[in-house]
DNA sequence: ATGTTATTTGTTTGCGTCAATCAAATAACT
DNA sequence: AGTTATTTGATTGACGCAAACAAATAACAT
């Protein structure tokens, strides 16, 4: 697909050097819009951002966000996906060869990792999910998938961990599941809104702290 | 608060019927079109709401909601404000009388019957709070101080818990709180994404017995 | 009736969307 | 190879619609 005759050497802003490809060219593109994007949307919110100042501030005409990406909405979902990818690393690489408690435990620090290696990315998905809320739309699909998605994932670590006898049979897993996944999200949440009076490595700290607490209980019960 | 001459049976668009005073046509005005933007809100999300369209589902011209709110969200924050004489009217029926630990749990079932006795309040809060939590606003500030507060009322009563003994000294307040605070917000956010698969009642039901499970834990210890 | 205030209507500005067009890159042909 | 045809990336202009503001009209007050 790319015979490229080994010449360019990876510029970031449009080179006006040799004959790129249209795959260069677009690969380009859409790296320097989806890059406008989030800046915009991490300083005026999903609603102020407009796809003209998306496809100017990457260095192009105004009507190239919507000639490529069909509209604000789906321009916001390629960059929900670009996000997530980094989130998905960081989550493969925290529970590399863990298992039970143990890999949940690093789930929940993974989220720390993540906010703090791709603060921009982190931000820019909380909002874009955050802001989707009230309309029914791809968008918020793909934000319920990814709940549940995530509530079944610690479901099964649950489940790991009392097989492994680490936590006790009667265990309510689907009510711990739900409880864990909506305190990442609600501390995500009051970061976005006060980022002020929360910091979130002490804040996902203590959450922490205190499942473990809750879950150390249940197991001397 | 409205003295109405008992000729109207409760109808839904503006009444041409017998002279109002200035503040009971305003009064009426606010409430219709405050009532057709939470319709508006619950339908379409804050996006795609136009004050044309409240105004004229409130039986007026398209151009009164602005005349009278100013911009779309001044209109939104006087429809919160609403919303949360509701919640805050809740919240003292609830916690009347009860102090520590008894209060803390009222507290959290007020969440419930909020969310039974007042969907629709319910709903609209949540998606006007998540969706604005990219923009720097009024409406970001309020939110931040709602947060603020909420979590200093969670403190108080803690604190209040361990006067009484009934909570051990070494508790960890502030995360306590702060798990407390965010575990109501990701339900509600969770809720609001994937209605289906969470239901608010026995959601809520449950975080309430892990909150008291980690509690009494605590209180063991 | 006269003043005041609620409500409507006219107008401007800016965004999302689409169609038409230009320009660059790839494919086809000689 | 060199030339032409076709595809595809990118720009520009136009239309509909909503937010915002101002001026006009209707409803109420005294």
């Amino acid at each position: 697909m790319t015979p490229q005759p080994a010449n360019d050497a990876r510029e970031p802003i449009a080179t006006k050097s040799a004959r790129r490809s249209q795959q260069e060219r677009i690969e380009q593109s859409d790296r320097l819009m989806l890059d406008a994007a989030e800046a915009l949307v991490l300083e005026l919110g999903t609603h102020a951002t407009t796809l003209r100042e998306v496809g100017e501030r990457a260095g192009y005409s105004r009507g190239l966000a919507h000639a490529r990406f069909g509209s604000k909405e789906q321009l916001f979902m390629r960059l929900v996906e670009r996000c997530l990818d980094n989130w998905f690393q960081e989550l493969r690489k925290a529970s590399k060869g863990k298992r039970g408690l143990s890999a949940l435990v690093s789930r929940l620090d993974a989220v720390v990792e993540y906010a703090l290696n791709y603060p921009e990315d982190a931000r820019v998905l909380y909002i874009l999910w955050f802001e989707s809320v009230g309309v029914s739309s791809p968008m918020k699909e793909r934000l319920g998938s990814f709940h549940r998605a995530a509530r079944k994932d610690v479901c099964d670590l649950l489940r790991e961990s009392i097989e492994e006898n680490e936590l006790p049979q009667e265990l309510d897993i689907d009510a711990i599941a739900l409880l864990i996944t909506s305190t990442s999200f609600g501390v995500a949440y009051q970061w976005l809104v006060d980022a002020q009076s929360i910091e979130v490595e002490t804040a996902v700290a203590s959450v922490r702290q205190q499942i473990l607490a809750l879950l150390r209980s249940a197991q001397a019960a």
